[in-house]
DNA sequence: CTGGGTGCAAAGTATTTGCATGAAC
DNA sequence: GTTCATGCAAATACTTTGCACCCAG
């Protein structure tokens, strides 16, 4: 479990039962999209509203505690932050996993080739899940 | 040069003029988004509509002769298909550059941490480019 | 109390669709 | 001649904004 409105605090986000749900939903699902956050929180809040979703995704996110994953061929994704790390993407059933994969390598590869300043490395690796298999 | 008339046929699209420059503006220019590749064909074409240039770029990535890229925190771009590269992406001038790398090590190393089964690796740094350093 | 968040409605922006005309083959 | 692309206008989808009201601190 996570405490999320010590989270929501830290960030000086005030602490409301919406942002609450935000972060929890996000916390247990891992990644999800808009549409699906949007969903699952009208359940617990009937008339909560798409403007209230977007409004605070981009506020965490721009407190740096949410990121936005963007996905070939798919919509935005977004999670909490956490250490950088890389992300599975099944053709199949479309579940996102997190892995981490040391980056640096390619890093220095980019070095040796070329004057490029890397500062940040984004992978999405497309393919098949073990339980589509 | 490139010749966009044969590639066009070779996906069994009709050669227009305004797909022909389509290619020819990616050829030169190596990424575009939708609202560069508008206002540059506006040049050509002073009353190209928007929407040609959404079902033709559609319809290009569809026969899989352009390929679409993802970049965090910026619009996509579109670019010509051809051998799988990676992208360098420059958070200053926004230019983007390509690169090949070899991922191979990468998607080895998913084997052996999980079974999920590769089929493509998206990568894309983000820093600094030379002349912007 | 005060500042900021919420929900609604409206405005913006992005993308797709339907259709009449015209060009490619 | 037939098929399909174009450009326009309208429709749809996605995201942001303004504002009155209300809740967190």
């Amino acid at each position: 479990m996570i405490n999320s409105s010590i989270l929501l605090k830290e960030y000086n986000l005030k602490v409301t039962p919406q942002r609450v749900a935000i972060v929890d939903e996000l916390y247990s699902n891992g990644h999800m999209n808009i549409d699906e956050l949007y969903k699952k929180l009208l359940e617990k809040f009937p008339s909560i509203s798409l403007a209230t979703i977007y409004k605070n995704i981009n506020a965490m996110v721009e407190k740096v505690f949410l990121n936005e994953v963007k996905i070939p061929e798919a919509k935005s994704v977004y999670e909490l932050s956490k250490e950088e790390h890389s992300h599975l993407v099944c053709s199949s059933c479309g579940k996102i996993e997190d892995i981490i994969i040391e980056t640096s390598l390619l890093e220095d590869s980019i070095k040796n080739q070329s004057s490029f300043q890397v500062k940040s490395t984004d992978v999405v690796f497309k393919g098949i899940c073990k339980s589509c298999q």
